[in-house]
DNA sequence: GATGAATGAGTCTTCATTCAT
DNA sequence: CATGAATGAAGACTCATTCAT
């Protein structure tokens, strides 16, 4: 993260943890938390077992940098978008984003969910990503009740529940292997636009929409 | 051939396997699923190892067992109020009944987030039972449709949308070790409840709250 | 064995055990020495597990006596048959029903083999019975050399050795799961007497069959 | 990628192999097939017991290996000796240096005969290397019948029958720790080979010798 | 006599981690 | 920097045997 690579050394020793940290995200998708083997990750990454220590401390510490990486992606990629336009096309257009690389990185995901209480550190770091993202989807939302355009709710436990409603339908939808509900990806994404619009938006009579 | 249904035999040995069943409920609440181990439940049930196997297959089998009885109170429960009344009261009833149950079986909850997809067949359980609510939760708002009280929304996915806010709220706020924002229990049945109805309800001027 | 059975409880017990009996012999004969389980034997004489044990000592003894009540079949049977007629013809008789019996108890065999050496009662037992036949072979040689039928040999060695290349060429050919020769059970029987016939017989010169 | 062929590296992992083969003889010898445990072949080895597993793939794969170099020495020395001189004379030879070979190894037979059923693989090798033998005794005896000095006979059958009359005798009398009758090696060498004679050669008046 | 619940010793096997080369 | 052989702790599971009913 901090050495500019100097010599070639240290620019092989960071092609060596990329490829490290790549086989042990396809691993980890794949396998799961539980199932992942260092032996399977240096054997993806085709290098020796023992190269796998000089790059992790562990098996967890990889698992939290892949975590890490992965959550930087899903939550932070959900926020990125222009704040101009309609506020209900803009709703729709961050949740579709959100739900897209939700679902690039469902094999993760399933991973995270599964190792997260084995591996405090890695707990920590997704509660510390996630809260990170619910302060500014609360602090967006404060800003939106400031111009009159949603309801006084307390933003932060809001921000919180429809955060996780998009969070847990998108897993319960496409990460378990049993979808309990049929629908497609696109139904998902207007139906939850559509519940956060009546949810949060002042102004509106829920039952003209 | 059939043993009379209650030889003192037989009352011995279901004493036996509630026991066991109780151990382990308790200990894979306390560990989690991996770190669970039969000798940790055997140990707590005052049992000799062996007598495990009388009555689970394996650690998986008695993880599904106690995940099976858990989830039936957890989902059951939260149904089983009387349907009279305020809307939004009993809206309240039923979350703060379905929280209730949720945050008392915490544990086995974060156990089963880790284990289920270690173990397909629970997995599967958990699906089944959780898709029964679902559809209920759908019947009933199907109902309320019909009786003009409900928007006209696709009730399958606002089941499963409204369910996972709930669910996974309580999971970020009563689960992890680290919940993202502090809310009192009170503030968030009431802020649910809040959302739920106003993402629902039609006829209703979503601001006048 | 010995009490004549005076009541229905001795003879039910007789019956229980001769049940057991049956069922060892079926299991061992079918899954081999030690692949067989008391609970196994059990299951297949519809007895209670703890039945077993009233009637032997261990699965050791129950095989002991398995072993003991198959051997007498195969070795007994080998040397009744009447002792008259052409002994080239009486020979191929005797190696004909020696064989039949042999194979009849292939499974069982199998399994002595396996355990013969891991249940030093079933290497005694064994090796008593073999002896016992040996001798009587011998002994029968003895008589024909003494009326010039048979060549000077030492007959305990001879018997040994012909006794063992009936025993080991029938195991090989019929017992093996990959037998190292394709010949019929005739061929078989026809070769060995032959093979007999001029490694024993006197004035026979051996060029002429 | 390759790396060269003797490194220190690989000459230490080698001899370690060949260490825990030398220990895995010994030990399945001595205890037997059943009774051996992958820690009595670490133990004897003084190897962590995981270093078994680097080598062996479990404990059938280790007596397999075993089987499979001890039976090369059993078969195959059994036929390197020269062909000439006196036909009852190189028999006599040719028996003694199977039989010298057996005995050394009777540990490994023992534990073969009790092990080969639990072992498909076992069993599977076992009978490919001895019907390799068998093969190539059958060949001798065609050569033989050609040159006119053995009978007419069924040559597979026969070097079937005959090598099972040996390898029998041996196991009867150098295996079962209760030889059923007592003589010499050189005894059974000398026996064993007249009987060869006798059942196989041509043109001789059985009666002669 | 029969039952079957309970026992617990005994082994295999996996795999994260270390360290000499 | 990289290698991969070696380590050994940890745990699941089986099954012969006992004994209270």
């Amino acid at each position: 993260m901090e050495q500019r690579p100097y010599s070639k050394r240290q620019a092989q020793a960071a092609a060596t943890q990329e490829l490290l940290l790549q086989a042990a995200r396809d691993v980890f998708a794949e396998k799961g938390y539980q199932a992942t083997t260092v032996g399977a990750i240096t054997k993806a990454a085709s290098t020796a077992h023992g190269t796998f220590y000089l790059y992790f401390r562990n098996k967890d510490d990889a698992f939290a940098k892949v975590v890490e990486s992965v959550m930087f992606d899903v939550y932070d990629r959900a926020l990125s978008f222009p704040l101009e336009g309609d506020l209900r096309d803009l709703l729709e257009q961050a949740l579709r984003g959100f739900l897209e690389v939700f679902v690039r990185n469902a094999g993760i995901w399933r991973a995270l969910l599964e190792g997260a209480f084995t591996t405090p550190a890695v707990e920590e770091t997704w509660g510390e990503i996630r809260a990170g993202f619910i302060r500014r989807v609360s602090a967006l939302m404060r800003e939106l009740q400031a111009a009159g355009l949603v309801r006084p709710l307390d933003t932060d436990l809001t921000a919180t529940a429809m955060g996780a409603m998009v969070e847990w339908t998108a897993t319960t939808q496409f990460v378990l292997r049993r979808p309990q509900v049929v629908a497609s990806f696109d139904d998902t994404v207007t139906t939850l636009a559509d519940l956060w619009h009546h949810a949060l938006i002042s102004g509106v009579r829920a039952d003209l929409d």
